[in-house]
DNA sequence: ACCATGACTGCAA
DNA sequence: ATTGCAGCCATGG
């Protein structure tokens, strides 16, 4: 695994519970802010059943996006459970207001 | 070193 | 609101 990873890892990981970020701004956080993509690359390696909050970064508009695979659906359905569990509520478009749930280191 | 692969993004129809 | 698309980039083969 690459360090890029790991320093998304490690500011993933930082997320508090009930707050949000996008690949993007992770991506500007760990030094390339063109890099949302490599960021959600680096999210894929995430075991799951880690302690790591992968379903606290979301992209810019606000939505849940996961790998185009038989288990995204499953992921995505996952990913909005755990994030209502902590309080993150959902618009009727299926998004969520990053002015009110985006942290910004 | 080269090439394909996306949990992205912004912009243009 | 949707769709399409051209940039962009760290990995892995």
């Amino acid at each position: 695994m690459g360090d890029f990873f790991k320093k998304v890892h490690r500011i993933v990981a930082m997320i508090p519970p009930g707050a949000v970020m996008t690949y993007g701004q992770i991506a500007a956080i760990v030094g390339n802010p063109r890099a949302s993509r490599a960021v959600g690359y680096a999210l894929r390696a995430v075991p799951d059943g880690g302690e790591l909050p992968w379903h606290r970064v979301v992209n810019s508009k606000g939505e849940i996006s996961t790998r185009r695979t038989m288990q995204g659906d499953d992921d995505r359905f996952l990913q909005r459970v755990l994030l209502e569990s902590e309080g993150v509520l959902f618009m009727e478009s299926g998004r969520i207001d990053l002015r009110k749930y985006q942290v910004h280191f």
